[in-house]
DNA sequence: CGTCCCCTTGAATGAAGTCAATACGCGTGG
DNA sequence: CCACGCGTATTGACTTCATTCAAGGGGACG
């Protein structure tokens, strides 16, 4: 079921019953699962499927001609991979899963059937769309202006809210199923670097982490620590400012 | 005029006649000149136009509390500023002009009246989407792998196929009206730093760089140096395989 | 029991940053 | 016309953060 990306939405809009039918119907088409590491998508692939992510991590990564890889972006369940993917000719990068994953591959009529009917879902989609953008610019920010520390920390501040705000956090903790080598793949360190960050963050009291869970002991310390400002999530309701347009 | 818009959507798709004025027409908006360093849309303000830039250089920057900024994005003639930004309640980043800058401000109804009549031009603007995410994901990875001075060499390869594309360059040579302080705020690097790279760059015969003027002298070894592949721009009539269906 | 992956740690190295001084080009106003 | 100021570019010396290299430890699993 459709129900993180359906909960997801909910901070933009608020959905018809009729809406969220037709979202939970995204779900119904083909499921696929992989298994950790193996490729979703592969460079060069045509784009045939809108990904809708139900369970697991994946990420996008780039491999370069120096051997470097870098995770450039993460998906979590309710995460959709580009709407209007199949625009494009072929794949410039990779996807592939960090655990095992299930998705529902939507298929170019299914999804246009859906904008179609349902004007106000896909607002709710295009505003999905300019949040994956914003937190793609929040990441070349990071690269570019934040330390090892702050890179890392910010990193988990982002995950969290994220994870929040699909139902999957306890409390403090939530799931970090990364290892240290694809933490610094996605922050641009070392492994080396990120162990030695970890240690700083834990010996801080900012966070707990073991057996690939999170636990985030001072939320306003590591934000401080990490300069985080949840506003490029865009979760105060953006969309009640166009309610009267719907 | 639209020109140089209409120009780079014609490496998605052919337009028909009817396309073209329709987004000729999106230049009858209200038009705003910028001097430099102008702010355009500043964190926090309501977006109320999609910007569509004609002439000048702009970008999209972040002030972080430390007191560093990072460049996340360049606007040149023919860019667009965020299709359906409105839908968000608030930017979260600024727009500023690098130099003198005539934007159309195009609004929501005139914007709406263009994708409803003309399919092939959403179809166009997708693409234009799709590859400004694109170009956001390769400057993460540009400043997560490469060093220095793969970094400026990087951006100086997509800078000059951007333009080139928009009929911006002459013969191998491109505006590049960014200081070197500039630079470094969109590369992740010092001034210090950019200067000595393009010392470097300078002296390997790749490059000459002087009064905001680019000269590729050795466009191959140049992209060798960038670890550029071009294809994240989508460039090669990405659209022909959905001519089928428009 | 051995292998593989992941995590941890120390020491040496290196790329880029910092600090600071100087030079250059250009427009303004005396 | 020249002096001045300002933004930009250049250069050298020193520092620092992260990488590299290398070795060892722990846990899961066949």
């Amino acid at each position: 079921m459709a129900t993180r990306l359906i909960r997801k939405l909910g901070y933009f809009t608020c959905l018809s019953t009729g809406d969220v039918q037709a979202i939970s119907r995204l779900s119904g088409s083909q499921l696929r699962l992989y298994r950790p590491r193996e490729l979703i998508m592969r460079e060069g692939d045509r784009p045939e499927f809108i990904n809708l992510f139900l369970d697991g991590w994946a990420c996008r990564f780039k491999d370069l001609e120096n051997g470097k890889r870098q995770i450039m972006s993460l998906f979590v369940p309710g995460d959709l991979c580009d709407v209007n993917v199949f625009i494009l000719k072929e794949m410039d990068h990779s996807i592939a899963a960090l655990t095992s994953v299930t998705v529902a591959e939507v298929s170019r009529s299914v999804f246009e059937e859906l904008i179609i009917n349902h004007p106000r879902v896909t607002q709710a989609l295009w505003w999905e769309t300019l949040v994956s953008a914003s937190i793609q610019r929040e990441w070349t920010t990071s690269l570019g202006q934040r330390d090892a520390a702050e890179r890392i920390s910010h990193l988990f501040c982002e995950i969290f809210t994220r994870l929040d705000c699909v139902g999957l956090t306890v409390g403090n903790t939530c799931p970090l199923p990364m290892s240290q080598a694809e933490i610094g793949e996605a922050s641009g360190l070392t492994t080396v670097s990120v162990n030695r960050v970890l240690q700083d963050l834990r010996k801080a009291n900012l966070i707990a982490l073991r057996q690939r869970t999170l636990t985030i002991l001072d939320f306003d310390g590591l934000k401080r620590r990490a300069m985080f400002n949840p506003n490029y999530l865009h979760l105060d309701r953006d969309g009640d400012h166009l309610a009267a347009n719907s």
